[in-house]
DNA sequence: ATGAAAGCGCTAACAA
DNA sequence: TTGTTAGCGCTTTCAT
C-alpha cells in the first residue's frame, strides 16, 4: 500500500540499510557530492528514496547545519491596512519556489520590533526581513537591524539595510501623464497629509506638471483630513473640498485621490452634488484597493500598488538569488484603467 | 558590554561550565525538574543564565523531542478576502501567549491543501490547522485530514476534526432583532446567493420574523448578484432589486445587505434615487469590513465578523490549553452600531 | 568511491 | 539531589 509507505517515516538510516550502503553515502547521494560517486549507486539511492517517498527532517538538519529553510518576517501593524498582506502572500509564494516557508510574526503597539526579530531569530531562518503595512521610515534598534536582512515597504533611515518600497514619484507622475493623454487638464489633488506617500506622490505630480509645461492650479493640492495623519478617525476634509472646488470656474476637469478610501468619499459627495463621473468630473486615485476601487460606480481609475511584485522581488534578495544592488529599490506601480476617467 | 553577552550565542554547556554542575542539571533547573532540586543550585542557575541571555535553541530541542513551538497555518485563498487575515493576526497574537509562533502557508488554485499541510509538518509544529477566507464546507483529503488538528473558518464534511466557524444564523437573527427594536418592521434582505453565510443568514433572517410573529414580505428575499457564487465579477443585481423596491408601496424601511460590499452599492443607487439613508431607509450589512463600513455616508451600521475571537479561540485549542468540546463550534457576531440604521 | 565516527544542543533514561 | 550517558537525524571531516 503505497499510503503507508508515505505515512511511516523513512530516515537515510532506511535507506542505507536496505541498499547496504552507509549513511554518509546516501547523504551524499542525495545532494551534494555530486562529482564524486558511481552514478550507478547514486540511481539506486534516488530510485528507492522515491520510492519510499523519503523526506529529510528538517529539524535535524537544522540544528546540524545552523540554518532552517525559512524566512523570518516581522511585520508591523498588520491590523490596520490588511490589504498589505498582499506582500505576505507573494512572498511566501515565491519563497516556496526557493524551498523557504515563511514564520511570520506581528509586532506593533503592544510588542516591540525587537522582541519580534529575536523570537524569529530563534527559529534560525536563513534570512529576516521587516515589513510594515504601509510606506515609510523607521528607525530600528541597532540590535534588531544587525540582525534584519531586509526591509519591505519601509526602509531604516540609517539606510544600512537594503530596501524594498513602492516607486510613489513614478506613480503620480504615471497618472497625471494619463490624466494629460486622456485631455484632461485640470487637476485637483486631494493628497494624504503627513505620510510619506503623500510626499512623494505630490512631488511626482508636480513633476509630471512641470515635464508637460502645465501649471498646477493654486490651491487645487489639498489635504484629504484634518489630521497629521491620515488614520480612519481624523475629521474628513474632502465634502469641504470638493464642495468648495464644485463652485469654482472653472472648476477641476478631475480629481486625484490620495488613496481609494478618500475617492470612496469623493464619490459620495460628488454623488450629492449630481456631479457626473467621468462626463463632469474624472476621478483617479492610487492604491488599488480592489475591493473598493472595482466596486465603486463607477469603477475606479487608479494606480496599484505593486505589493505582489515587491513581494517575488523580495524572496530572490532573502533566498540570495539575486542580491540587492542599492540601498532602495522601488518598485513601480502600475495603471489600472477602469471607467472613472 | 551588556550587548556582547546577548550577542554571544550562550549555551547550556556554557552556564554548566561556569558553575561546575552538570549540564542535566541546568537544563533541569531551567525547565521541568521543579520539585527534586536544592532550591539553591536553581537559583545560582537562573540568575546566571539570566544575566548571560540564555536562550534554549529551540531547533535543538525540536529535534530532541521531535517537536517545535509552532503552530503551522494552511490558508486557502489568502488573495481574495485579505481582510480575514485578522484571524492570522490573532492566532499569532494568542499563540505567542502560549510560546507558539506562526509558519504560514497559502494554498489554493496552483496548490493542494496536501502540499501545504505536507510542508507545514516538515516543521514538525505542534498543531496544524487548515483556515478558509471564507465560510465554507470543505473536504480535505483524508491524508490530510489526518495532520490537521482544528479547522478554521471552514469545516471539513467528514466532521472529524474540530472546526471553528462564525455563528451565521445568530448573526442574522441579531441584526434583525436589533431592526425590530428600532422600530423597523419591512425589512427587504439582498442576500449572497450560492454560499454557506448567504443561506445560514437567510435561515437567521427567518427565524428572528418567526419569534416576533411579523411576516416577511414575499419577494423582498433577493439575490444581490447573479452568478451562483458571490464573486468581484458577477454581475451585480443590487441597481435593479433597489429601484424596483423603491418603487412598490409599501416600500421597504430598511434594507439588509449579505455583506458590506453589497451595501456600498446599495448606498450608490439609494444616492442616485435621492433616497435619504436612515431617514427614509435604514441599511444595515455583515462583515465590518472596516475600510468600507467605517468610511461609508452614513457609516453603516453592521454584524462584525469574529475574526479575531476566532483567531483567539484557535490558538486555545492549538496551544492544548482549552480543548475543543463541540465538532462545530460557532462564534458569536458583534453588532456594530453606527449611523445607518 | 565509500565507510566510520564525531558532533550540532538539547533532554530523558539510568546511575551514583 | 546531581552526574553520566545515550541519542534525536543529519552532515561533515577523516580514514579507507
Amino acid at each position: 500500500m503505497r499510503g503507508a509507505a508515505v505515512k511511516k517515516k523513512v530516515h537515510l538510516r532506511d535507506i542505507a540499510d536496505k541498499l547496504g550502503v552507509s549513511v554518509k553515502t546516501v547523504s551524499g547521494a542525495l545532494h551534494g557530492d555530486s562529482i564524486r560517486m558511481a552514478e550507478k549507486t547514486r540511481q539506486r539511492i534516488r530510485a528507492l528514496a522515491d520510492e519510499l517517498g523519503y523526506q529529510p527532517n528538517i529539524v535535524a538538519r537544522g540544528m546540524r547545519q545552523g540554518v532552517m529553510p525559512l524566512i523570518g518576517l516581522v511585520a508591523e501593524g498588520l491590523i490596520t491596512l490588511p490589504f498589505a498582506t498582499e506582500i505576505v502572500r507573494s512572498l511566501d509564494n515565491a519563497g516556496r519556489s526557493y524551498g523557504l516557508s515563511v514564520v511570520a510574526t506581528n509586532v506593533g503597539a503592544t510588542r516591540s520590533a525587537e522582541a519580534g526579530v529575536a523570537e524569529a531569530r530563534r527559529f534560525m531562518p536563513k534570512a529576516i526581513a521587516f515589513a510594515t503595512m504601509f510606506h515609510k521610515a523607521v528607525t530600528l534598534p541597532a540590535e534588531a537591524l544587525r540582525s534584519i536582512n531586509l526591509t519591505i515597504n519601509c526602509f531604516d533611515t540609517s539606510l544600512s539595510v537594503p530596501a524594498i518600497v513602492p516607486d510613489e514619484v513614478q506613480a503620480a507622475r504615471e497618472i497625471v501623464e494619463f490624466c494629460f493623454a486622456r485631455g484632461r487638464r485640470r487637476i485637483a489633488f486631494l493628497n494624504l497629509p503627513g505620510i510619506l506617500a503623500g510626499s512623494l506622490r505630490e512631488q511626482g505630480f508636480h513633476e509630471a506638471h512641470k515635464v508637460k509645461g502645465i501649471a498646477v492650479s493654486g490651491g487645487w493640492v489639498l489635504p484629504a483630513t484634518r489630521g497629521a495623519h491620515y488614520t480612519e478617525f481624523s475629521s474628513s476634509l474632502v465634502p469641504a473640498h470638493i464642495e468648495s472646488l464644485m463652485r469654482q470656474n472653472p472648476r477641476p476637469d478631475t480629481i486625484l485621490c490620495g488613496n481609494d478610501r478618500v475617492a470612496l468619499e469623493v464619490y459620495g459627495v460628488l454623488n450629492r452634488l449630481g456631479v457626473k463621473i467621468p462626463a463632469d468630473v474624472a476621478v483617479a486615485s492610487f492604491d488599488n484597493q480592489s475591493e473598493i476601487a472595482r466596486r465603486l460606480d463607477p469603477p475606479l481609475t487608479t494606480m496599484a500598488l505593486p505589493h505582489r511584485a515587491m513581494g517575488r522581488r523580495a524572496a530572490e534578495i532573502l533566498a540570495g538569488i539575486h542580491p540587492a544592488t542599492q540601498q532602495i529599490e522601488r518598485i513601480p506601480f502600475r495603471l489600472v484603467e477602469r471607467a472613472s476617467l
